[in-house]
DNA sequence: ATGAAAGCGCTAACAA
DNA sequence: TTGTTAGCGCTTTCAT
């Protein structure tokens, strides 16, 4: 690998054959000979050879690159989300190229840019409110968690997510069988249509319970940090003392409030029960740990990766809404 | 950006000049007008044109692109580094391939592939051990935390790292401060330099304390994880039950310990005082909070870039290794 | 200060 | 089944 690159038709005139022939069995696009095929393999093994992407990229018009936009990598929902397809990706011979927006505009479009510069043949989005949707490049592309608002040009794009309606309604219910009737909400504010779900599912989860939905124990966060969790819990417990049992669209949020409980002394899940969504592993090291609503990153990540590869492969979109079903974990929270 | 790509042809046609020209401009190689930049400026910013990186890439025989080996972005420490790295590269017009190895040669050889095939002009390494050596590429490359084995063919690589030795000093040094005398250290086993080295600190500082340095005091973990903290809290506890103070070379061990203090009514820091080391995020939310040394990732990124990018551009190296200062950061752990 | 032209390594259309 | 050849968009001599 630290020899020197080789080209094919270096390879093409050891094996005797013409560079055009080296191109077809290295693309298996028939039309050679057993043994041409396996005289020119044995060469490429020989010398480790890889084919030049920039060369291969530059004649295709397209590279074996995709781009994966995260908010933020270093929130681990998403991390584990972006590492899972570069691993499936790197298996399929795509270079991914995981990109940190960090919520910002100019930098979700300086990476656009240089993704198209790099001839980019795919893109994967994963949550966040899209902040220039009309800068997004026209090639395949899967959205995950958030619901691409532009049902652009061709269809060449689906949109997965977890059953988060689903997800909230069984959070409630599940509050619920723990005895709890008077039930608050704390959801990220905005549009993102994840987030906005889950609460819908809190709703639909009160009223088949046969409880008032009371929009005054529905609370909204600016970000999904700690900080956050514990503030709003603060304010939450504050302006209404009576409440058992809270549901929050993001584990991140619950951490928080659990932080909040073990230094106010409100012990939970006596005191208050707590649920968050997502599950993540940080979830099992809370005190107590927090009962919450797992998302299968993993099989998020392999759905959404095969779907691209296929669409990248140039046939049609098969499904363009994807839901993943969601399960309750039960931990000490409640 | 959506609009369809353009070509230095086209933008050659429109300002009147020669595809040459264009390129100088852009490439600003000298060799033209005031006049003519100008024009061709324009119509550059008019339609927003972006040089095809492969076409580029493929004739310089070097892409704009710059691999960053990480193990596990999953960990916040790498991952804060190589988000931080990849801005930085991005203001400079590099794209960062951010790779996770998952500890394993096999991912590595096939990113190291990957990357070789896409001409990378650079490359960095984000503590870990090296796992194939005779793999690496022949660019210039920084190494961050870990000491590269082969220093090999020209010296084109620098390595940089925090004063772990200090690093481990300052611990003991502030342990002994606050009233311990039988002071334990949990270290990750193997062979990294920077974990090994915090260790070495550990030991002076013990030594200049007066104190003696007893090697049933100093313990090893398999992994960086929670988990392990953990277990290997319990053991030292029952082995050694007089320990007043333990010092573990990462944060993510001592916030194990801290759990399992927790778990068991152990009081920190009046039954036992923790310090860990790097200053991860989560040290202000444990209970009590961990105290620690920090190492600086932004300072430690934007060196490594500096350098890496001033490599690249052909420069010699100026310093081969680069160490960076740390700080103790006292929380409630002692 | 500018242009013409030769490739970089590869794929694909066309011939044979 | 195989070879020849024309570019993909760009940089870079070498002329002018």
């Amino acid at each position: 690998m630290t020899a020197k690159k080789i080209t094919l038709a270096e390879i093409a005139q050891m094996a005797g054959v013409s560079i055009a022939t080296v191109s077809r069995v290295i693309n298996q696009n028939g039309r050679f000979s057993r043994e041409t095929e396996k005289r020119v393999n044995e060469i490429i093994t020989k010398y480790n050879y890889r084919p030049n992407q920039m060369a291969r990229g530059l004649r295709k018009n397209r590279g074996k690159v995709v781009g994966i936009i995260v908010p933020d990598v270093t929130n681990e929902f998403f991390a584990k989300m972006a590492l899972e397809m570069q691993n499936r990706l790197l298996n399929e011979d795509y270079m991914a190229i995981i990109c940190n927006t960090n919520e910002s505009g100019e930098i979700e479009k300086a990476h656009l840019s240089m993704l198209k510069s790099m001839l980019v043949s795919g893109l994967i989005y994963i949550t966040h409110e899209s902040i220039d949707t009309n800068h997004t490049l026209i090639v395949p592309t899967i959205y995950i968690d958030r619901e691409p608002l532009c049902k652009s040009a061709e269809d060449e794009n689906v949109f997965i997510e977890s059953e988060n309606l689903e997800g909230g309604y069984q959070a409630v219910k599940h509050l619920v069988e723990k005895g709890c009737r008077r039930i608050a909400a704390v959801c990220l504010r905005g549009q993102i249509s994840s987030h906005h779900n889950r609460l819908e599912g809190y709703k639909k989860g009160l009223k088949l319970s046969g409880l008032p939905v009371d929009e005054d124990l529905i609370y909204c966060t600016q970000a999904v940090s700690y900080e956050d969790g514990y503030d709003v819990t603060d304010k939450l417990l504050r302006e209404h003392p009576d409440v058992e049992g809270i549901f929050y669209t993001a584990d991140i949020l619950a951490l928080g409030a659990l932080q909040y409980c073990l230094k106010n002394n409100i012990k939970a899940p006596d005191d208050i029960k707590i649920i968050g969504f997502d599950d993540i592993s940080a979830c099992t090291r809370s005190i107590p740990p927090l009962t919450t609503i797992h998302q299968s990153v993993d099989m998020i990540a392999e759905l959404a990766v095969k779907n691209l590869v296929s669409m990248m492969d140039g046939n049609p979109v098969q499904r363009s809404y994807i839901k993943f079903p969601i399960s309750v974990v039960v931990r000490g929270s409640t």
